[in-house]
DNA sequence: TGACACCGCTAAACCGCATTAGTAGAACTT
DNA sequence: AAGTTCTACTAATGCGGTTTAGCGGTGTCA
């Protein structure tokens, strides 16, 4: 139960004023090099920290940025992106002494709440923003509240991000070279099982879908939505499958409803890859420990939480808003990816 | 781009001092009803928010606890557990305007250290702990600091949690329960692929697995320790198999390493449950996307997180170090587990 | 040699809130 | 009518930092 040392306890051991001591600890002019390095040592002798709280009511940073996750509980869990993406996220803001505030809501409406509060309370220097989706609010919220902001996947087509920086990768692009893979193996009927309709990426990868299909020949097309969970992955490869004109070919847009589309396959005796084609949309442990292990788009989750977080970082020593690009998904092909059958 | 409105704003426009807007905001005595009503108008109207960094200061709390997780990078995001418990611990949480601050770390080391700097930081006022392992730096050092704690999961036996509360479900009952099942279908050589040796919820398992064995009479079984990855967990499965009397039932400690176990009974052509019965300790959809599906020991995460969550809160309100035991998980039997072959 | 700039430091104000001490006025005693 | 107790409020202080203003002492230069 030992009392936190204060800069008024190292004046006091050091023999010079508050004052002093808080120039030589940060760094700024005004104190002779010799008093300076007293000041640090008897700082670090005291094990003394600065209190996040002073800091922050000194007009100074809060010394966090914060993460809101809104999906609705039961969606969480399954998919291994967001401890990714988190777990990159934290070792630039660590690495910065840099706190990170989490938080998962129910909806976008309680995540605009949340924002709202957390700059209202000063808890946050600044946010991070997944999930972009198509009329959302946040850009316009957290602009008009100057709350630093960096999203995290491209804005939907025609939307301005506002005065946030954004961080994304090129869906469009990693669509097309799935599609191209495909038509490679001979495949001319393509269904593309799809997340959450509301999202931005969702609608960028339907729309690549559609217009990449058509400048391949692929006529048959198409994009279902979903809510991302392995239940109604698992329901609509069993209606995709069920319907006129079966696919040779599915994709699909995360690694659990990849892997309950093919285990509906396998329930019923259509073999992976002689029969049916599989793409997971991010790889995971999940695509390699079925069998035959999963054909899915790779990328550096926790290199973009990196990325992100970096530029949140700059934004927030006043670098002006950016626009960057990650690097381009690549197509890791495995076993469950084959030969159009017949 | 909006000035943050305070209570000194408040103040002037309800016509009172600032200490009367601050009695009346927080339900203390000392101002008219009238005048109460008047500035909770007032403040609503203008959004004000207490400035957590002022309360913090002022004496109060930080309205902030921590969540370290201290995994390698690699081995997070490929399992469900945390990402639910996390999601428990914050509707908790959020329902009491406490936030969450959340890190990765790489090591315990990196956490003690953590913990030493959000308390020197007053940026928290309690922490909760997860992976108790046996001989523990963590109690001893929170304890010293005065840093309320909640130990999410059983201490290692004989251990005491120093002045801790703890938060835990009956391993050994859970494995019992297992063997139980497992027994009844005439299995009689078992063995239980585990996770990280130095946690104290792995060695519980361990010992219970041995002591429940004997009682049983199943001689063969033992344990073999992993890092929870897919990796070592198709890794370990592989020499089991190729070992000597290879087992007839295998008991993962988590579900990606029970499912890589399937991946690759079938790579070998075993057929599971016909010739192996498997068993995944925490039920997700994985183990109801694969093929067959995995029959589970099924807990309740998320509730596991919010039981930890509100002793926490309870902790922070004086209330005393508490011993808290979670519901006794259940088995799911599923497809994965039948009668010993033969 | 006086004016001026510069260095190294201290004193004091401030951030937004909680809290303690104090105070004016009304009500109640006796 | 003077003393006491309440009520409803204000003034002042402190939390632990940052920051601005100011102040002696020294060096520089005209």
């Amino acid at each position: 139960m030992t009392r936190r040392p204060t800069i008024k306890d190292i004046a006091r051991r050091a023999g010079v004023s508050e004052s002093a001591v808080s120039f030589a600890l940060n760094g700024r002019p005004g104190v002779s090099q010799g008093t300076r390095d007293r000041v640090h040592r008897v700082a670090e002798q005291l094990g003394w920290q600065p209190n996040s709280a002073a800091r922050a009511l000194s007009g100074e940073r809060a010394g966090c940025v914060g993460l809101v996750l809104a999906r609705p509980a039961h969606t969480l869990g399954v998919e291994s992106f967001f401890l990714q993406l988190v777990s990159g996220v934290q070792e630039v803001l660590a690495s910065r002494k840099v706190a990170l505030l989490f938080q998962v809501v129910e909806d976008i409406d309680a995540e605009c709440a949340l924002h709202r509060r957390w700059w209202a309370e000063k808890r946050v220097d600044g946010v991070l923003v997944v999930d972009p989706r198509a009329h959302d609010p946040r850009p316009a919220l957290l602009s008009s509240l100057g709350l630093p902001a960096v999203v995290i996947g491209a804005p939907a087509a025609g939307e301005e991000a506002a005065a946030l920086s954004t961080v994304w990768a090129d869906d469009s692009a990693a669509m097309a070279s799935v599609l191209a893979h495909l038509h490679g193996l001979g495949h001319r009927r393509v269904v593309h099982v799809a997340g959450l309709p509301g999202l931005a990426h969702t609608e960028r990868r339907i729309s690549s879908l559609r217009t990449e299909a058509a400048r391949l020949g692929l006529d048959g097309a198409r994009s279902v939505t979903t809510d991302y969970s392995d239940a109604e992955g698992a329901e609509a490869t069993r209606r995709i499958l069920d319907g006129p004109e079966p696919p040779t070919a599915i994709i699909y847009d995360n690694d659990v409803m990849a892997v309950a589309g093919a285990s509906v396959a396998a329930e019923r005796g259509i073999a992976v890859p002689a029969e049916l084609s599989i793409v997971a949309w991010d790889d995971s442990a999940l695509c390699r420990v079925t069998h035959p292990r999963l054909t899915a788009l790779v990328r550096d989750t926790s290199g973009f939480g990196r990325l992100a977080a970096q530029e949140l970082l700059d934004r927030l020593d006043g670098a002006p808003v950016r626009d960057i690009q990650a690097e381009l998904p690549h197509l890791e092909p495995r076993e469950s990816t084959g030969r159009r059958p017949g």
